[in-house]
DNA sequence: TCTGGGGTCCTAGGACCC
DNA sequence: TCTGGGGTCCTAGGACCC
């Protein structure tokens, strides 16, 4: 049986939430994102603004430039946003138990065997967008295909308000006249690459063989777009994919020369993430740091702790010492920010209580070492495993 | 024109191991 | 004594996405 997967993408969802709690600016243009005239970006633009050009990404100043003196200009209040998001997730989950949240506006909903239920495709999306209209009083476009490409395709296809559904015998008559960019990991670098060899469109890309793809992008990405080409793409949906970092960073005003600034703001970073972490009981064995200079060059360093952690201090210190590390002060710096990372499945270890009997599993890094291990006993005899085989001594 | 903040995934080279 | 093959881990950078 074939999967019928949805995708469904609230309408400019920042500004359209501003726009709905501010009655006022309806039907003005509105930008949500950066103060005009300090550094930054557009978040999400009202479609008023999207008419003079605007766009999510687009540098501040060049927005101001492009847009009328009466537009409106906010600041995200993420909080809220959060909210709104909370209660449109639950909506969801009253159409398919199989809801994977991608971002705070976008969801992929598993609806395969719904149409008995409910009716065909069509009736499955509009009542959706239906639903989401009565609890939040926003618009939604959806998407329905048989994977999770044709379905965000299809949301995208007609915006804002629109519901596309693409069955499988008209997935190539959809995707060839798209541009390349389309199809995930063609972006603004490697789309060019390809439309150097005189491609255009999806349909284009299908005259190419899999060796000449694999050979221009890679093993991974080669292969991932041959198939997307031919509408082939992941159909399923996951419900609580659980996030693999956490990350503080901030772009300055003005560039910064003081180390003093640097070394409060990592501190800063450092506990935001520590708080975080430990909030959602996690603990990282990795420390990042991470750091763009003038005019826009970005680093980072990482090392490899003996023992996770969600420790401030020892986050702070360890950002700290990767950047003393290195020949990098007197450089004006543009951004600074810590991140930690690498947990295993079975964390957080907190939640284990004395009545619990559940283990945590290993890190999967050691779960690997333990694999490899394994295996090598059973290849060469027991006594040939020292302790520290794989570690490296510390600089 | 001058590029935020939060992420994910992939690649490639070197160290290291048997 | 000199050497290949197969593998993992760590690190840095980069492309990409919302």
């Amino acid at each position: 049986m074939s999967r019928l997967v949805m995708h469904v993408d609230l309408d400019a969802f920042f500004a359209a939430v501003e726009q709905r709690d501010h009655p006022e600016w309806r039907g003005r243009p509105l930008v949500v994102g950066a103060e005009p005239g300090r550094r930054g970006v557009v978040a999400t633009c009202s479609y008023e603004a999207r008419r003079y050009g605007v766009h999510s990404a687009m540098p501040i100043a060049k927005a101001v430039r492009r847009l009328p003196p009466d537009t409106i200009y906010v600041r995200p209040r993420m909080e809220r946003y959060a909210r709104v998001s909370r209660q449109i997730m639950a909506v969801l989950e009253t159409i398919s138990p199989r809801v994977e949240k991608v971002s705070i506006d976008e969801a992929y909903l598993d609806v395969s065997g719904l149409e008995r239920l409910v009716g065909p495709p069509e009736v499955i999306g509009a009542r959706t967008k239906a639903r989401i209209r009565e609890a939040v009083h926003l618009t939604a476009s959806v998407g329905i295909g048989p994977n999770r490409l044709i379905a965000k395709l299809a949301s995208d296809a007609d915006k804002p308000d629109g519901l596309t559904v693409v069955r499988p015998d008209t997935v190539n008559d959809f995707l060839d006249p798209m541009p390349l960019t389309v199809l995930r990991g063609l972006g603004a670098k490697t789309a060019p690459r390809l439309e150097r060899l005189g491609l255009e469109t999806v349909g284009d890309l299908r005259r190419l063989s899999l060796e000449e793809l694999r050979r221009r992008l890679g093993a991974q990405a080669g292969m991932q777009v041959h198939l997307q080409a031919r509408g082939i793409a992941d159909d399923q949906v996951y419900p609580a994919s659980k996030r693999k970092s956490i990350s503080k960073e901030t772009t300055f005003g003005e560039d910064v020369t003081d180390a003093a600034v640097l070394k409060d703001t990592l501190r800063w970073a450092a506990q935001e993430v520590g708080y975080l972490a430990r909030h959602e009981q996690r603990k990282g064995l990795v420390v990042t740091l991470k750091i763009r200079f003038h005019p826009f060059e970005t680093h980072t360093r990482s090392r490899t702790l003996s023992e996770p952690t969600a420790n401030d201090v020892e986050i702070f210190r360890t950002a700290w010492e990767l950047f003393q590390a290195e020949c990098w002060t007197s450089r004006p710096v543009r951004l600074i920010g810590v991140g930690i990372s690498g947990w295993g499945e079975a964390q957080p270890v907190a939640q284990l209580s004395l009545f619990d009997e559940r283990m945590p599993e290993p890190h999967p890094a050691q779960a690997r070492l333990d694999a490899t291990l394994d295996a090598i006993r059973d290849r060469f005899g027991r006594g040939t495993i020292q302790r520290g085989l794989n570690r490296r001594p510390p600089r």
